[in-house]
DNA sequence: CAAAGAAATGAGTGATTACTCACTTTACAG
DNA sequence: CTGTAAAGTGAGTAATCACTCATTTCTTTG
């Protein structure tokens, strides 16, 4: 059978953006993804991210998917299995090689100051909220019951993020564009505030009027004068 | 002044402490409370704070607090009931009144600057938050799948701390002393800088080697050089 | 002490949960 | 077409859930 038009009232939104990192991984590990399927994880981001995965019941995915419960159990063994086969990617994804590429580019570039080096990292990770909002929503809400996801983003930022961006920091502390303080606070700082615009924008206040290249220049600029030596 | 020495460095599992906020509740409405109850608050407050109020069962809680099941339900009527005689009075303490009373206090001091409200708001805070750790835990896990939760902070928000913010910010935007940026943007960036170290040092890196007043000041620091005119 | 009411109990309730499995339908290669 | 493996089904299951209630235990007070 084809996909019967049954419902429809909510969704028709972007979810061939929404679940981007997830179906990336599909694609790049060569798994097959079959019809309902996708419409299982569509339905499971929309639930665990409503309500939620402790509330959220196979049954309630199941029914929102248009398929049998059943049909959950024969792609993933768990309930469990579903959210980390949603979260996982989005993880790995969120230390985007793309930025750590652009963060190499901008070390490069002798005449880049930390002010452009937050506003080019802000812009990428904004952008890439936006297209993983509820996805991102559940990661977390989720972090702090499930020890893999810990583990996860534990290596991903002490092995990967971390390093890199002690060693921007160090860089432009050494040109004398930034104070030297400890690069573990300067980090703090600069992602409590990037995190809490993208955190407002995005899920606290989705529906203000928001101008986000003001916003970011607001920023730069902000970071720029307090960080200064 | 008002600080007392410090017995020990962990000393989250005082519970007089750590339920104040909720004790306090029942002292200012002169209701009763039963030593069984007390326990039924203290065990909830752990179990929802380690895995979330879904998660969490009523028969887990009785048995934690060493009471039958039946006796929750004595004085909650529902499990809901008990959530919201944790949270609730956490939400009320939030913005409390002797934050804003300090606030008037350095308002009528024309020699304060935005630095000294920020450090003595963050250092107030601070302390808060370290008193209720688990159930500011619980508050941030289930805020977005409880709309009493949300209007209750709403309410908070816009009617008490805002006004009172932005007065203050408009206070010493005329005075010279910060830039004049629109009071949400700046009291984002102020509120996302605290909440990141008050969330890093107590939730997320609670066992790492902390120096509040150093990190403090260099927060006040930053702030005032980053919101100099 | 005794009466009375409040506090506490724990077995019992129907609803819901994640998950299973024997079965049917679909997709597709030969 | 036929054979076969994968995809999908949905009734069934044991466990657990929040919550009830008849009964017992404790506390207060005259």
């Amino acid at each position: 059978m084809k996909d019967e038009q049954v419902k429809g009232e909510h969704m028709l939104d972007d979810y061939s953006d929404a679940l981007s990192a997830i179906f990336e991984q599909y694609l790049q590990t060569d798994t097959e993804i079959t019809d309902k399927q996708r419409r299982i994880l569509e339905a499971a981001v929309e639930i665990f991210s409503e309500k939620g995965y402790a509330a959220a019941s196979t049954s309630e995915i199941a029914s929102r998917a248009g398929v049998a419960e059943g049909t959950i159990f024969k792609h993933y063994k768990t309930k469990k299995g579903l959210l980390l086969s949603i979260v996982s990617p989005t993880i790995i994804k969120l230390g985007a090689p793309v930025v750590l590429r652009k963060l190499e580019k901008i070390l490069e570039a002798p005449y880049e100051t930390f002010g452009d080096f937050f506003r080019a990292l802000l812009r990428d990770r904004l952008e890439f909220a936006r297209k993983n909002t509820m996805t991102l929503k559940i990661l977390i809400q989720e972090v702090s019951y499930h020890p893999e996801f810990q583990a996860l983003l534990e290596e991903l930022f002490s092995e990967r993020i971390f390093p890199k961006i002690e060693k921007a920091i160090e860089h432009f502390q050494a040109k004398g564009d930034i104070k030297k303080l400890p690069s573990t606070t300067i980090l703090r700082w600069v992602m409590t505030l990037g995190l809490g615009y993208v955190g407002t924008r995005l899920m606290i206040l989705p529906d203000h009027e928001w101008d986000d290249e003001w916003e970011i220049e607001q920023m730069v600029e902000f970071i720029t004068k307090g960080l200064a030596p």
